[in-house]
DNA sequence: TCTTTTTATTGTCTTTAAGACACTTAAAGA
DNA sequence: TCTTTAAGTGTCTTAAAGACAATAAAAAGA
């Protein structure tokens, strides 16, 4: 699917063919945790339609190299990050005749999370793409639906957050708990007991205990703890709270 | 979108034109339950490709008439089963090379529910449409992937059993909770202690005793309940078992 | 070094939800 | 009336979550 420079030049393809089916675009919503802060990647667009606007990191289907969807959802944030997220979900198809101007449109949002290390480098090279707090969020206009898809992903995710451990894919690989409770609390918008967080975490047996501790401020260091492997995006702890 | 009778009419038309886009459809899958069987709405396909096979009642978006993806499954139901199921939720959506062998395509596949005798005189009369039991399915040969999409549909309305009572809405408007329990234990794959299936009930407050009574054998008459207005399909009762 | 401060981690009592299972109630039929 | 059948309730036990105090390990300052 090609881009356009303005709508002149969109109509001029257009017209020509027949749309006689829906646009098709496949569009990541990729969060990441840093100073204590979620945020979401954004690009600024530089082609029609919403031009000047921001958006999520999405486009069309290749429809010679990607084999499914989520190719698709996968080879885009390559393109923006460098790297491919740990955690990659399909989150809705967001489809109507009015989320884009140019007619009957269909969006296939995903849901990712990346350790904001992972890629910081990568994309402050790429000078179309940035982190966006998801606070500051208010403020912007953005492109198409692509704020309510951004709170339909936030709101999904809230719901990993009580069950499971899901949030820890936008950690580095190495994290403390104390890390981990605080995105969640981020997440869901309110304190939560240490000891019942701990406690569902060590009973799901889902981290593992590297030995190794770390030391934030002044007082005593939290140990690190990674990933158990297998686990594979769905960790579940049962209800983390609430 | 046209349909074709066959390889050659379909190719004849694909070949004279552009397509630079996936193929986009929309697939309900329509649970009922009746004689203690969960059930599924199929219909015996006419068409290329996958002619003379089980399938979804899906097809292409009507971009004249239908304004989002959620129309156009409905427009589908409305087709084959006369009326507008009471629960109608996005599913998930499934694209890739492979599914479709005319080349990349993708379908927006929902789930919904209705009670049997709905529609069952509609679908009576409309030849090409049938509830079949799911657990005949495995001697069935289906149309594209439909067997993975049944399977999906299925398994997310088992986990709607574990905190909700979605499943409700396979009943008619009035049901008894005897009913709506077997119908779990379907779903599940287990019996229920009775005690514990009530009292979440109850305490969710989701169901009004109309007051009036049914007997179905022998034994006490029990107590029909109907769904209270405004819950919306979002009925959660938080863990139902397991 | 000793004490204070800070943050991580654990212990344990209370509260709430779920499971098990016996009991009561209301109908049909002999 | 007595038995059978299925609906509906009481209540004890078990398991999970919440509250919060206590302990442990570090840094910083006296």
């Amino acid at each position: 699917m090609i881009e356009y420079a303005d709508e002149a030049s969109f109509l001029a393809h257009y017209n020509r063919r027949e749309f006689d089916a829906p646009l098709l675009t496949v569009d990541p919503v990729l969060f990441t945790y840093h100073q204590a802060q979620l945020k979401v990647l954004l690009v600024k667009r530089s082609a029609y339609p919403e031009r000047g606007l921001w958006g999520l990191p999405g486009g069309f289907v290749d429809m010679a190299n990607d084999q499914n969807l989520e190719d698709t959802a996968q080879r885009k944030l390559q393109e923006k990050t460098g790297v491919s997220p740990p955690y990659l979900e399909q989150l809705y198809s967001f489809g109507s005749t009015t989320r884009d101007k140019r007619g009957w449109s269909v969006t296939v949002a995903y849901t990712a999370l990346i350790a904001y290390q992972e890629c910081a480098a990568h994309i402050e090279t790429v000078s179309d793409a940035q982190w966006l707090p998801l606070e500051h969020l208010d403020d912007l206009s953005l492109a198409f639906d692509h704020r309510q898809i951004i709170d339909f992903a936030r709101e999904r995710l809230r719901q990993k957050a009580l069950y499971s451990i899901v949030p820890a894919y936008a950690l580095p690989e190495k994290f403390t708990l104390p890390e981990l409770q605080h995105l969640h609390e981020v997440l869901l918008g309110k304190v939560l007991q240490k000891k019942s967080f701990r406690r569902r975490i060590e009973e799901a047996e889902l981290l593992i205990d590297t030995g190794e501790k770390r030391s934030e401020g002044n007082g005593r260091p939290a140990a690190l703890y990674r990933m158990k492997e297998g686990s594979g995006g769905y960790n579940f702890v049962r209800n983390l709270e609430e």
